[in-house]
DNA sequence: CTCCTACCTGCAAGTATTCGCAAAAGCAAT
DNA sequence: ATTGCTTTTGCGAATACTTGCAGGTAGGAG
């Protein structure tokens, strides 16, 4: 499994420390096949060493999102979810009303990023994020209802 | 000021009851010019009327999100703000180093908004919304620094 | 191999947000 | 105006997340 070890350099090559706490959280969401929230990658480091604390967890994810090596999502209601760069990327579309959540192409958005780079000079992390809306289903309902 | 009205005739066309802290809440949100953190709408709705209670607000927030009369944005880091569908649209793009945050038009997902009808059926909010990443001067420090 | 120091972690307390339930109150019909 | 049914609210407790601080440890220098 490579991309752990290769978070872990970047990390290291950044000048920051590598301690057993954040490797174990960097494996827990790298091998994870899908994205975690905080809770599940407590779960998961637990397993191997338990007493790691839960303010550790919270304050290593949003590390590694700061350093680029992890996205954070919120869905909405209170779900966050984090997952790891190397993650296929795609867009969560979050229906408001009944919840479900469609995963959609990353495509949609390659114009957008290159805009908002030009004319921002941001560079997006649209790999992995959510948008809120309605569902066809819900739509459907809403219309007939008023 | 007509949209809170808007907003109230909306939500009684469509069976839901006006209570006095509903419309407190309403025209909280709709007469404020800015963007609103639950505690602010809490803070103004006291002013008028002492005695609401805290989850009241969040309830509310919630609902009216839900009802697509209000919008949430996750600025990351504990920032949640909420605003009414009257406020211009625009996208919030917070840099997740540093915090700062650029408002930018919204024209520039006009064309997204009517590829994710077209294909997926989804008739995203794109009025308000955070995008997270890198800012210009935080990306300038990321690449001297590696 | 040991020391040193700044960076990290654990702990416990604090803040933000949600939930369950009983009481209160819209509003439609009478 | 009153009744009755259902939705909302307030309250307190539970959960989710953050912060401050003191002690622990990674990793460079010697």
């Amino acid at each position: 499994m490579p991309h752990c070890h290769t978070s872990i350099e970047t990390l290291r090559r950044r000048g920051y420390r590598i301690t057993p706490q954040r490797a174990l959280i960097i494996e827990a969401i790298a091998h994870s096949c899908r994205h975690m929230t905080a809770e599940e990658v407590f779960a998961r480091v637990q397993q191997r060493t338990p007493g790691v604390n839960i303010a550790t967890i919270y304050r290593t994810l949003d590390f590694l999102v700061k350093e680029g090596l992890a996205h954070r999502a919120d869905l909405g209601s209170g779900q966050v979810i984090y997952a790891t760069i190397q993650h296929g990327p795609h867009i969560h579309l979050v229906c408001r009303q009944c919840g479900t959540v469609i995963e959609a192409d990353e495509q949609l958005i390659a114009a957008l990023r290159v805009q908002l780079q030009q004319q921002y000079g941001f560079a997006a992390d649209l790999q992995h994020f959510a948008l809120s809306g309605l569902c066809r289903d819900c739509q459907e309902r809403f219309e007939t209802e008023q």
